[in-house]
DNA sequence: ATTAAATAGGACTAAAATCATCCTGAATGT
DNA sequence: ACATTCAGGATGATTTTAGTCCTATTTAAT
């Protein structure tokens, strides 16, 4: 449907919150569950994954919990979801050379070529730790419409 | 998945067929079916939505079949995939404004809303007539490549 | 050694999407 | 009347999506 799947929307959320805890920290599924409304049990095979993806790292057994294999500003945002949804191709016929035999003579191949290379530039560009500080901005932004800090006396 | 459907590249291409045809032309289903290598009755429904989309017209009954409801180079990529899968949102949080409650606080949001301008850049800014004259070029190439015109004679 | 706390992993499921096929009906030109 | 086309509905197999649940295994603390 040219639409991410939850797995790849959840697998993010956990990254990003990892990302965003000082580093040694330990986060256990039901915390991250909670803190961005994920399913608790449907994070845990997403989290499996991401161990096995080699992006996260897991301690079993009491204090056990995740962490990052890498610090945030070396996982891109396009890591995070083809961890979990596999490498991204638009159309099929982008998949490898050869998959669709039309490509030879389709004009729209090339198209969906560049595409797929604008979209995966935006998603390369953007790593865990620019996130961490994008959040950061917005939160400031919402406090600051809600509590002025210095509301402009007009006495 | 992050993919497009087979309809919507059916689409596309019974779209670029008719394109590509002089005006005035009717096509068959069966002869856009065998042309673009589209199981014939699966074209049927497809051409029946892109009728109701209005981006076709047609005509029943003996000696009448499709044609295209506006000239190639007033349909864009865009509409022709649009026409038949709706609207394109790369996560659901683009959907419309409050789909998603996170996306005040979530920095991910505005990720896919650049991700998303910039694919639709590419597919609004080709149109059919472009992508039939792209077609004639690449076969030009392709039997440029097997029957050079004047081989460079080495006597 | 026991126990409590965590992840690992497999089995299972409901619902929806995908990718079609087939048949009947309606329209239209000859 | 008849052959030719599209229109539209019913059906269906397979895969994907989005989960849940239970048991096993590992580990730290007591």
């Amino acid at each position: 449907m040219l639409q991410i799947t939850r797995d790849g929307e959840y697998a993010v959320r956990a990254i990003l919150h990892m990302s965003a805890q000082p580093v040694g920290t330990l986060c256990l599924i039901s915390e991250i569950a909670e803190a961005q409304e994920v399913p608790r049990s449907y994070l845990s095979k997403i989290m499996q994954h991401l161990v096995k993806a080699g992006l996260v790292k897991s301690r079993r057994g009491a204090r056990g919990g995740f962490f990052l294999a890498r610090r945030p500003q070396e996982i891109t945002l396009r890591q995070a979801i083809e961890a979990i949804e596999g490498p991204i191709f638009l159309n099929i016929c982008l998949i490898k050379k050869g998959e669709c035999h039309r490509d030879e003579f389709c004009p729209v191949h090339q198209v969906w070529q560049e595409a797929q290379r604008k979209l995966m530039e935006v998603l390369d560009n953007k790593t865990m730790a620019q996130l961490v500080q994008d959040a950061e901005k917005l939160k400031g932004f919402s406090a600051k419409k809600r509590t002025p800090k210095k509301p402009p006396s007009t006495l």
